[in-house]
Order: C-alpha cells, then sequence, then structure tokens
DNA sequence: AGTAAACTCCGGAAGC
DNA sequence: TGCTTCCGGAGTTTAC
C-alpha cells in the first residue's frame, strides 16, 4: 500500500516523464473519483504545462503553470502511471489525462476508490481551499528535527497508533511503521509518552533509515503498488517484521508475532521488542 | 479535551 | 459455484 517512499517514487518517476510536458483534456471514466468540487473545472487543465512535481505525505502533487494543483492520494490500491495511449487500459482506470498531444497519458487507476483525486487552486501553499486534499497533516519524518519528534511523542496514545496519524506526522502506514519499531526495539502497543529519550531518538533514526532504504529500493509492492512506469518495488524483499509472522527474527531468531494494535496487524519481535522495559 | 473504538467506503482474496 | 469474512487509508461518529 503506498506510503511516503511509495509515492516519492512515483513523484520521481513521473518528475522524469512529464515535467514541462504540456496536459491534454481529462477523461474521467469515475467522476466521483475526483473529491472536491468547485475548486476549478477540470477543462482548466488543459494546455498547461507540468512545472512541479511533488510529494506531501503520501499523496503526490503536479503543480501547473496556471497555478492550478492536481494531488492524488492513492489509498490502499491506488496507481500514477505514464502509458502509451494505446497500451491496452485495465480496469478500474478512473481518470486519463492526455500528454504529447495524445502519445501517451497520465492514468489513475484504483480498484478500492479508498483514494482520489483533487483540483486545487493558488497552489498547495494557498491554505484555503486545500480542505480534505491535504489537511490537516503533520511534520515530514525526513524533515523534522528530534525535538519536534520528542514533543510529538508527549502523549498517552499507543506509539504505533501515533505514528500512523497523519495529523501527527505525517506518511507512514502500516508497513513503515512496524519496520520502524522493529528497528529502535520498540514495542508498537507501547505508550508514546512512556518512551525514553534514547528510545525517542533511535525512533526516529528508525523511520528515517527505513524510509530512506525504502526510497532507494522504489518502495515496497505488496499487492499493488506500481511506480510510475509500472515496475513493482523491490523493498518488500527486505522487510524485516512486516508479513514476516513465524519467520526468525532477523536480529535474534525468534519467531516474528502478528498482533493487533490501533486496529492494525502489526509484526514485531517478542524478544527485541519487549513490552515493558 | 484527549483517546479509543466502531463504522463507512470498496473489491479482491481466502475460507468454508 | 456461491456464499461469508477479512483487510485496510482515512474520514466520521460514538463512547468513555
Amino acid at each position: 500500500m503506498p506510503e511516503l517512499p511509495e509515492a516519492e517514487t512515483i513523484a520521481r518517476g513521473l518528475r522524469r516523464t512529464i515535467l514541462g510536458r504540456r496536459l491534454g483534456p481529462a477523461r474521467f471514466t469515475r467522476p466521483d473519483i475526483l473529491r472536491n468540487r468547485g475548486d476549478a473545472p477540470v477543462s482548466d487543465i488543459t494546455g498547461h504545462r507540468v512545472v512541479e512535481v511533488f510529494r506531501r505525505g503520501k499523496r503526490v502533487l503536479i503543480k501547473l503553470d496556471n497555478d492550478l494543483t492536481l494531488v492524488f492520494a492513492l489509498g490502499m490500491t491506488g496507481q500514477l502511471t505514464v502509458a502509451r495511449t494505446d497500451a491496452a487500459c485495465p480496469t478500474h482506470t478512473h481518470l486519463r489525462i492526455a500528454l504529447d498531444r495524445g502519445a501517451r497519458e497520465l492514468r489513475f487507476r484504483d480498484v478500492r476508490r479508498f483514494g482520489g483525486v483533487w483540483l486545487l487552486k493558488d497552489g498547495v501553499t494557498g491554505q484555503k481551499s486545500r480542505g480534505r486534499a491535504l489537511g490537516p497533516l503533520g511534520p515530514e519524518p525526513l524533515e523534522i528535527r528530534i525535538t519536534q519528534f520528542r514533543s510529538l511523542l508527549r502523549r498517552k496514545r499507543q506509539i504505533k497508533a501515533l505514528l500512523l496519524d497523519q495529523s501527527i506526522i505525517a506518511g507512514l502506514g502500516n508497513i513503515y511503521c512496524d519496520e520502524a519499531l522493529h528497528r529502535a526495539s520498540i514495542h508498537p502497543a507501547a505508550r508514546a509518552d512512556d518512551l525514553t529519550p534514547d528510545q525517542s531518538a533511535a525512533l526516529l533514526r528508525g523511520i528515517r533509515a527505513v524510509l530512506r532504504e525504502a526510497i532507494r529500493r522504489g518502495g515496497s509492492s505488496i499487492s499493488d503498488y506500481r511506480d510510475a512506469q509500472g515496475n513493482l518495488g523491490y523493498f518488500q524483499h527486505r522487510h524485516r517484521v512486516y508479513q514476516r509472522t513465524d519467520q526468525p527474527c532477523h536480529r535474534c531468531r525468534t519467531p516474528i508475532q502478528r498482533i493487533i494494535v490501533a486496529a492494525r496487524s502489526t509484526h514485531f519481535c517478542p524478544a527485541c521488542q519487549p513490552p515493558r522495559v
């Protein structure tokens, strides 16, 4: 499921393929995949150039030269790809935007439709209308400082629930939460405000390390994830706990356990990540 | 107020 | 073959 590294990989791929290109008309196969109404008619993107492609949290943003920004939330099964227009179009493709006078197109596909598209006016910094497209969104884990991170942890909630909360810190989902907590040797159900300063620092290091390595390997393809070229990621082969139930911990050989934390399936090593100090 | 849990969306996979 | 159940990102609702 697309989290920060997958969104980053897609954004980088799109930057290579559509930056500076002019968009043609958009065609919605599922009009309700456009989640906002009234910011601007979709026809306003036609004929405008892509001036910026970037990521915020788990979302991919495409900014145009007329200050309109397309925001893509990938949900669980979202795919954002560039393909030749004459190539077979898979089912559940909800939006197609022509490129290069129609030779190629940008395709948004989302089998379960937990994702969506927003068209925002005045860019993203124009705060006003961004509404559900982006906010409320916490700071970026790859940019946050340790003092700020520690202050985010001053709550009684379970640490994993906190990390999953996009309004606290942006971009982490189930996979990278589990992986980061394992790297930091912290139990996923530990109370955030029980972590020692050393544990908090280890956790931020774990988050950064796992995100950077996942980005380097093009993200994790668990079910539907593909990059902008339609390729699989490679990081799923490097997972140390996620979906490794009953397999040996890479550090101590203890079988990885699966429990439910924050209503999410949660994988951890009972020896390396003890419940209490 | 802060936190947690339940419910909603959706469709594919797995189990019976 | 045909049910039923599970899963999950994220918003909303309900309950402590």
